[in-house]
DNA sequence: ATTTTCCCCTGCCGGC
DNA sequence: TGCCGGCAGGGGAAAA
């Protein structure tokens, strides 16, 4: 569910409200999220701790503790962070409680949301080693050397972690509407004038959807259990049989990879 | 090598 | 109203 403007939503939320923050407790209420013995490390190595810095790569979501120790979060599907004043009654996968009173709760109805911890000098080790983050890390000549060569279709092109980090399913037919291109197109076919134009529709297509706080279309929420409204901007996205925003085709839904997309039949070449 | 299928889970939605 | 199959935004492993 979460994609790259989701998680940033979240980061400046958790930035606002726990920055220099001390973690007071931990607690665990699925097991599925870690075993005990890791939840004992945890404890031992963050308790106390201060909370002092809040960064994102991709769909990761990383804390930095006051030794350079981190926590890393990845939400997945379904998963939240949610701050709250005191008491939440939220069924929860994990809770941290801070010195000062705030609640941090992990929501996470489909429970495949990971978290890990590492010590200052490891590594991040993310489960694959991640592409530029695709807001702060591209630009047009290293988009266009992505898409150069690949025979692999735009869209699992575009969401493919090891190339290109942070975008989603969402994102990138969203992206590919606005550059009028079609998802089954192979990276290789797509013209330098194309790839600038998809480069520049993803940076603007991620953008606005930060501005708007994220995508709520169901599991979504921001740092304050709130729902974004970036779903108001969806041209395609899910909306496979209705009107095209551009030339009202009906839209076309089909599936590539394995994973929905939708797309103008019309309007996208 | 690339692409598809299946799986990890739970809940929702549409169709009958 | 109730039941059931299909589907969901992530991502990895295994199979094709």
């Amino acid at each position: 569910m979460p994609e790259l403007p989701e998680i940033e939503t979240i980061r400046r939320d958790l930035q606002i409200e726990l920055r220099g923050e001390r973690l007071a407790s931990i607690e665990v209420s699925d097991r599925r999220l870690m075993t005990a013995q890791e939840e004992r490390h945890w404890k031992e190595a963050t308790l106390g701790r201060t909370w002092a810095g809040f960064e994102r790569h991709g769909k990761y979501l990383i804390v930095v503790l006051d030794d350079k120790s981190r926590l890393v979060f990845h939400l997945r599907m379904t998963g939240q962070l949610v701050v709250s004043a005191g008491e939440s009654k939220a069924k929860r996968r994990l809770r941290l409680r801070f010195a000062g009173g705030k609640t941090l709760d992990l929501i996470d109805q489909r429970r495949f949301a990971e978290v890990w911890f590492r010590a200052p000098q490891e590594p991040l080790r993310t489960t694959t080693p991640l592409g530029p983050d695709a807001l702060t890390g591209l630009n047009r000549d290293l988009f266009l050397h992505i898409l150069k060569r690949r025979t692999t279709r735009i869209q699992p092109l575009l969401m493919d972690q090891r190339l290109i980090a942070g975008v989603g399913n969402i994102y990138a037919q969203e992206a590919l509407f606005k550059a009028l291109i079609r998802p089954s197109r192979p990276g290789r076919r797509i013209t330098r004038e194309e790839g600038g134009r998809l480069f520049e529709a993803l940076q603007e297509t991620l953008r606005q959807a930060i501005d708007h706080r994220g995508s709520t279309s169901r599991n979504y929420r921001d740092g304050y259990g709130k729902e974004g409204s970036a779903q108001t901007l969806h041209a395609v996205y899910r909306r496979g049989g209705k009107p095209c925003p551009r030339c009202s085709t009906p839209l076309k839904a089909g599936r590539i990879g394995g994973r929905g997309t939708v797309y103008c039949p019309q309007c996208q070449r």
